[in-house]
RNA sequence: GUGACUGUAGCUCAGCUGGUAGAGCCCUGGACUGUGACUCCGGUGGUCGCGGGUUCGAACCCCGUCAGUCACCCCA
């Protein structure tokens, strides 16, 4: 019988990779807690329905990504590809939207039936933020900050560039994509497959294509900011000047456009050069209709997404890893002294109960047990001697370059005299 | 979904034009050492991703399949 193994593109994460992995949501945490969002959590399962309403029908995540079926009675679901629709959904739902405004977060597993590849996976974390009922830019600005702040926690903000856009509201854009499709339509004979299938579908999307032909095709097209309101500049303008005065640096992408329906107005990105073809790591924009299209009460909102993943790369290739936790000690035990490590243990996890305290299992000579030690990185270690025991003595040793010292302690001192050295 | 490359011990890899597998590291037992580090001796561990085919014989050739990597596409 073949071995199991997990399904393509969904990964298991190891002991050798959790450190960063906590490091990273505890940092997370740390930065949302003190812009006072507040934590919801929704189901990995929802309606198909609502990730078509939200995300759009034409889009490639419902047009090709999701994992849909029919469960028992017949209802189609999905797991959910992104985080926003189902917190909206969530927030609605309870009555959190009404009449009030709302600065919440999330984390956890989303799935999209992708081939993957470096930084893109069939399941993977994303950490996401959702403001509901601020209507300026300064909620914006805000959201923009709080990203910023995760990065210099992180340190990793030096490889990471802003890139803003303002893409106008939902009828501006319908207008700029006529008018855009007609200019393409004009040169279809240089258009490419891709662009093709998006002419009348979602030309916008065509604006960010790789190819270069495409992109010199779209250096005479009409441009989307002669489209937008003039609330929608203002918007933006002022969306700039409050970054500028909070010191953040930013790159207006004027091709810069999200792949999901239901962003208006400004969206943005943080991209780097750091992971390969998937250089953004984080991205969101205001979402006003999104609630309202939904079936709530219009309620304005924006938000962002990033991948943990592609933070956890960037960790790794930026050298930003957290040190593998090390035992502080490391008990050595002979054959027959299980009860005194196991008092000894609990005596010195009582004293220190921040600190790792290991008690060797297993047997084997005191001279492997020690060897262990060092192995695991130990800072000390508590040596179990027969004849030291019976005058109520245990051998405590530095195992650190900077600590070599061999010393006898009485064995109800050593959690007090550890408690000093440590 | 498309393309290119890859898939041999836990890890990193070798295996010439086909003759039923090797090294280093790791782990482990022992010797030595003033109870770890250096040195020496020994040991565990492989359906050569999986399934077919060609052949007297395949890790090596052919087909399929699964998985990985990178890119396209798309996005976090």
């Amino acid at each position: 019988m073949a071995k199991l193994q997990a399904i393509r593109g969904m990964n298991d994460i190891l002991p050798a990779q959790t450190p960063t992995w906590q490091a990273l949501e505890s940092a997370f945490h740390r930065v949302v807690h003190r812009f006072g969002y507040q934590e919801i959590r929704f189901p990995v399962l929802e309606q198909t329905q609502l990730f078509k309403r939200s995300i759009g029908e034409v889009t490639d995540i419902v047009e090709k990504e999701m994992y849909s079926f029919d469960d028992r009675n017949g209802d189609n679901l999905s797991l959910r590809p992104e985080g926003t629709a189902g917190c909206v959904r969530a927030a609605d739902q309870h009555g959190l939207l009404y009449n009030q405004q709302q600065r919440l977060w999330y984390q956890g597993p989303m799935f999209r039936h992708e081939r993957p590849q470096k930084g893109r996976y069939r399941q993977f974390q994303q950490f996401g933020v959702e403001a509901f009922g601020m209507a300026g830019p300064d909620i914006d600005a805000e959201l923009i900050q709080l990203s910023a702040d995760l990065w210099r926690e992180l340190g990793i903000g030096s490889a990471l560039t802003l890139q803003i856009n303002n893409i106008g509201a939902s009828a501006e854009r319908r207008a700029y994509g006529a008018a855009l499709t007609s200019f393409l339509e004009a040169h279809s004979d240089r258009l490419d497959a891709d662009a093709r299938n998006r002419l009348y579908s979602n030309p916008l999307r065509i604006l960010d294509s790789k190819n270069p032909d495409m992109q010199d095709l779209l250096v005479a097209a009409p441009a989307l900011a002669d489209y937008v309101s003039d609330e929608s500049v203002q918007h933006f303008d002022e969306l700039k000047s409050l970054l500028d005065s909070a010191g953040i640096a930013y790159e207006v992408n004027p091709r810069l456009v999200r792949g999901l329906d239901y962003y208006n107005n400004c969206v943005f990105e943080w991209v780097t050069d750091a992971l390969g073809a998937q250089g953004t790591v984080c991205g969101g924009g205001r979402y006003d209709g999104l609630v309202e299209q939904l079936g709530g009460k219009a309620t304005v909102a924006a938000g962002f997404a990033m991948g943990s993943e592609r933070l956890v790369l960037m960790l790794e290739t930026l050298g930003k890893e957290p040190q593998a936790p090390r035992p502080a000690v490391y008990i050595v035990v002979p054959t027959g002294f299980a009860k005194d490590a196991l008092a000894l243990a609990t005596a010195l996890r009582a004293e220190l109960p921040e600190q790792i305290i290991l008690s060797h299992c297993g047997g084997g000579k005191p001279a492997s047990q020690l060897k262990k030690a060092f192995t695991l990185g130990a800072r000390y270690a508590a040596v179990i001697e027969s004849d030291l025991l019976e005058q109520g003595k245990i051998k405590l040793r530095g195992l650190t370059d900077e600590e070599g010292f061999e010393e006898q302690v009485p064995v109800d001192d050593l959690p007090r005299r550890l408690a000093e050295l440590i």
